[in-house]
DNA sequence: ATCAGTGCAAACTTTTTGCACCGCA
DNA sequence: TGCGGTGCAAAAAGTTTGCACTGAT
């Protein structure tokens, strides 16, 4: 997907401030991992961040769940059930994601602000009578990617 | 949600032939899941199930399995990544999840025709250049539920 | 000096699997 | 009577936690 613009010092001094806000140290560690979900192209798994930073799981698992708590990241399930992380919505933009039917891989995709809007109002619309205040919606698009099909 | 109006009896006769034409047995166990999640208001654990039908953790993980992969139902992960089972499209028909970000309740709801048209119409202009070929889709709605709030 | 953060190892939870047994085609 | 299904117990996979240590404020 097409990230916003904006650089990512601004991003890393953005998660800082955030941070900073909630006392919460942002340590090189933590530092890579952001790292890491900004030139990621779809959700990752703490295996992969471990296999790319070497960083031990639990000291992943533990900024994981930190930054998750703060507001910097969200964690998400992939079809087998691993948790698959990346940034809030804040950071890196809101969008939706393609799941492949077949091999399971999952990429971001964002929509234009106007097919946003429409949804946007059409998921207003599906909650009308349920009961729930709608905070948030989230679009997950099967298929057959490209290396499948 | 409120379910088609196909009688139980006719959803029970239709899941059997499904899986005598894959020559799988239709056995009381399974057909207890099957009760179990026609009468479920949203996906079920299998630790719910468990406890709704006295069934061992791994006969009822091995029929889960059995009936997910005949494509009598379909498995999801909650927020916490937990499992949860619910009737296939073609049973329980198409509907999407509202979910409550602060219980973590999940429930069905179903969009009018009309509304499920434009969702539709949407997801395939979303994944128009994407290289995918689109095959379903999945719409989940956050907000905060009726107890919650 | 204090307290958040880290790493290792052990625990815990959920799900899967090996094996013996049961029962229907 | 052969083979799919079941139950128990054990294992595997993913995630969390206790504890001792390190390092920044």
């Amino acid at each position: 997907m097409t990230r916003p613009a904006t650089p990512t010092v601004d991003l890393q001094e953005a998660v800082r401030r955030h941070l900073a806000d909630q006392s919460i140290r942002y340590t090189p560690g933590r530092r890579a991992i952001i790292g890491a979900l900004v030139q990621a192209e779809g959700p990752e798994s703490a295996a992969e961040l471990h296999r790319r930073m070497g960083v031990p799981l639990s000291s992943l698992y533990r900024s994981l769940t930190v930054l998750d708590g703060a507001g910097v990241l969200e964690r998400h399930h992939d079809a087998d059930g691993l948790a698959r992380y990346e940034l809030a919505e804040w950071l890196g933009g809101h969008h939706h994601h393609l799941i492949c039917v077949d091999c399971g891989a999952v990429e971001d995709v964002a929509l234009d602000d106007a097919t946003e809007a429409s949804l946007h109002r059409l998921v207003r619309a599906a909650a009308e009578d349920t009961g729930y205040r709608v905070t948030g919606h989230n679009l997950e698009i099967e298929g057959v990617c490209r290396t499948c099909r």
